[in-house]
DNA sequence: TAGTCATCATGGTCTAGACCAATTGCAGAT
DNA sequence: ATCTGCAATTGGTCTAGACCATGATGACTA
């Protein structure tokens, strides 16, 4: 960071965390940062360029918004990887897609249990009320970052003892393999967010860092459903691919 | 708002800006506050909250991340409308598909012009460099609040007038009535980001406004490229529904 | 060698101001 | 009634601190 980024655009458009950001960001076009460099500290960057800490923030936050950089807490800043890119119509698993792009994937089992359908699973798998489905919890990662959290349910009544597998690999492998399972259909829907609660705790972020929520409904060939999922991706790990033929 | 929340939630969890995200969060819920409603200023909170106008911002920061309010440039913080939910198969046009939920579209136009194909362009619609390509600058609108900005492209070629029949109505129904184009086929990317620049500035926006950048590529059937289109929504107003079968 | 613990660096939270720029609303003029 | 222009209000930007909580590091211990 030898060579200081004159931020002084002095103009009516004197927006001095403006005129930081795009200093940093030509810095990571450049080279001179690489996916995965830690930024100097927010109180180095202070001295650097003699803005108040503040200020400083302010442009991070932006770039961070603009998925050009993330933060490690309490650790620091650091350039971001490119996204892994997510066809929902090519799904065979996130272990194999991330893996096919070239990165590492890796896959962390939080929680499992087995509890009883309430009102409105109960209505998403048209099973009775109080029926036993699978509930998973896992943590996803790439390059060793975590990207992403999901909640995936599955019906215990076609898949009993799927809990004793290691759901740390492809879990439409087990379905596959184990079960004869194959899924036809995905009913998707997703939104931007913002990662809050435990979503954020998981990911080890702040509150409030963007994301994009997405819920699945698949279902197999008979139109039965076979798995419900939530997934809670990091904005600035995914890229949505798909193909589509209009109805 | 006079029953003041008590944000002191007083433990080690002692992060002001979450107490009164939650406070002004539950009167959203309790219909205190109704969608479009104004939110009282800043400098009114602080003093009703006893929390310096950084503190406050924060919290504001935070609902307006998880879509819960936003802003008007120097006008004031209003309670956010629900989103509008978009089926990227049964692509009817905005103006349709908003109406067909309630809620009152509105387009605004706001440059056209015809330029050469670059090479980019070239490829992508398999045209000579330089062949005529429409390119359309749209504003669009849900009850009055501008959502998304949209740079269309399209061929020249195959719609020589399009630029002079009224822009403001659906695309899609002039293609169709006037051209006989109708689409088969949508290739569509899509990734959460930052709205920034002239994104920004379109929706009336300060830079870094998170959103969900959208890029369709449009084929009729006989696999030729109709539309090229880039869209740019506000995070908050959009949920994006599709039905796949898998390959 | 492996584990423990204190220290330090770092981002996270918060305060208390200041001034700026755009919008809004109102008073006055036409 | 409509327009104009001023003044107040509001969010936007920035400063200069303070203290806290956690992660990283390195020295020390078992």
């Amino acid at each position: 960071m030898e060579n200081a980024v004159d931020t002084r655009t002095d103009g009516p458009e004197n927006r001095q965390y403006l005129g930081l950001r795009d200093g940093i960001s030509a810095r990571i076009s450049a080279g001179d940062l690489k996916p995965g460099d830690k930024l100097p500290s927010e109180r180095q960057l202070q001295s650097e360029f003699g803005l108040a800490r503040g200020t400083i923030r302010e442009a991070l936050f932006l770039l961070e918004a603009e998925g050009a950089i993330f933060r490690r807490d309490r650790s620091g800043w650091y350039v971001s990887p490119p996204p892994v890119v997510y066809d929902p119509t090519r799904w065979e698993g996130f272990m194999s897609y991330v893996e096919a792009q070239g990165r590492v994937p890796a896959t962390h089992t939080i929680r499992t249990e087995t509890l009883p359908a309430d009102p409105l699973l109960s209505e998403v798998f048209s099973r009775p009320l109080g029926a036993p489905l699978h509930h998973i919890r896992r943590l996803r990662s790439v390059d060793g970052r975590a990207v992403l959290v999901e909640k995936l349910i599955v019906d215990a009544a076609i898949t009993p003892d799927l809990l004793d597998f290691d759901l740390n690999t492809s879990l439409t492998a087990i379905l596959k393999r184990k079960f004869g399972i194959t899924v036809a259909r995905n009913q998707i829907s997703m939104q931007p967010c913002a990662l809050t609660g435990n979503e954020a705790v998981d990911l080890k972020q702040k509150s409030g860092l963007p994301g994009l929520a997405l819920q699945r409904v698949s279902y197999d060939g008979h139109g039965r459903v076979v798995e419900y999922d939530h997934e809670y991706w990091r904005h600035d790990a995914v890229q949505i691919n798909v193909d589509l033929r209009v109805r």
